[in-house]
DNA sequence: CTCTAAGTACACTGCACAGTGTAGTGCAAT
DNA sequence: ATTGCACTACACTGTGCAGTGTACTTAGAG
């Protein structure tokens, strides 16, 4: 009757099998897309039977709602900037970290999962912005805003700098990716685009130049 | 029997079903993806009957594939650069015109397509980059070429310098979109891209700066 | 040992869908 | 009028899949 009698814990032994249907599940979602992965399928590969499954999962979305929370929780690898070296240095180390964390296969996947089944689930897009873009680019917001306020560099708007510097780096060296497209090699593009940003925010510019923020509507 | 009586022409009234069939399996694929898409649906919204559209494509591979063919040659609306304005309007007509274009249902559509279907359809990849990408960045690279060649900006690898151009652009402006998420205005997002890359590839530069193409392999 | 929660094996329902087969209709050209 | 073709209506097969029901087994806690 008492709580540790009768349910120990709630789950101590459901919760590995839990475990491995969620990661089951996820390899399926990720690689089939949500209506191409079954859960015969996916209850096989978890070594489980379809109705644990169920009694875990009362059905195929909420599995698929566990799992894309999951992974949004494995998410936050936000690339730090190491902010003790030269700028140059810091933005290389930056856009190289960034990369590798959105070419893992779950980021991939899980994009185009999103983009595809965005009828379906509308919600999933709002947590992408919030857990994934968001907590990803804040630190080089940070960083910026930093370097600006020591007067090393010229960023009147770090988000808006953010956005340029690694969109110009995404869109040779990551969105291919995403669609099947061979990428280049990642040193040049990213010396180029740190070259880029660099001489286009150095202190001291003439005129003719941003000194406010770039003017977002009044 | 003889070729001009038995057949007339090949298919001059079968042309017409053909097409209202094509336009229809295009709405079904675009809004509700390759495997959410029926081929009874179609066929009803083609105002044709199953048998009919089975009759012009054996298979529902087939129909996709004739679908996405059809999109490709649709998609040659590569926006002009207005050469014979001033660069910092030029560019900006451009990025305009290019947004039009991306942001049309259809390139969307498309794109989504191609990323999730990419493992059952390996081969839509290759013709994305070279049916649409190519021709529609192409008359920007030729622009900054010019520029280049007549001295007004240093420019030394166009292909470089666009791609970082449009990745600025499209990193805030586009590929929100993809995913169903909100975008910001694109007037004060266009301009300031605008006025970094002009910043950036200024001519008279001192040093420091990239004098050669930006290092692509050998 | 015993009780109970969690898991298993497996048969089964219901449905949606790709693809086929067939008999018949409307429409041109000769 | 006849021939031939594209199209239709519709029934039908086969399959794969989400989800359920049930009787049986396992494993830990007292």
């Amino acid at each position: 009757m008492s709580t540790a009698s009768g349910g120990v814990s709630p789950g101590v032994r459901g919760e590995a099998k839990r475990r491995s249907v969620v990661e089951a599940a996820t390899r399926a979602f990720l690689s089939e897309g949500y209506g191409a992965a079954s859960m015969d399928a996916i209850a096989a590969e978890a070594g489980a039977s379809k109705r644990t499954v169920y009694n875990h999962f009362p059905s195929k979305r909420d599995l698929f709602r566990a799992v894309v929370a999951r992974l949004y929780e494995g998410l936050n690898a936000p690339g730090r900037v190491p902010s003790d070296r030269a700028p140059a240095e810091a933005l290389t180390a930056f856009a190289h970290g960034l990369l590798t964390h959105l070419r893992r296969p779950e980021v991939t996947g899980l994009l185009r999962l999103v983009a595809a089944e965005h009828r379906r689930f509308p919600e999933l897009s709002q947590d992408l912005m919030r857990e994934g873009k968001g907590p990803a680019v804040a630190p080089l917001e940070a960083y910026l805003a930093a370097l600006d306020a020591r007067g090393e560099l010229r960023v009147p708007s770090p988000p808006a700098a953010a956005s340029l510097f690694l969109g110009g780096i995404k869109e040779a060296l990551f969105w291919p990716g995403l669609f099947g497209l061979p990428v280049p090699e990642d040193g040049p593009v990213v010396d180029n685009a740190v070259r880029a940003f660099l001489r286009g925010h150095r202190v001291g510019e003439p005129r003719g130049t941003v000194t406010r923020a770039p003017d977002t509507p009044s």
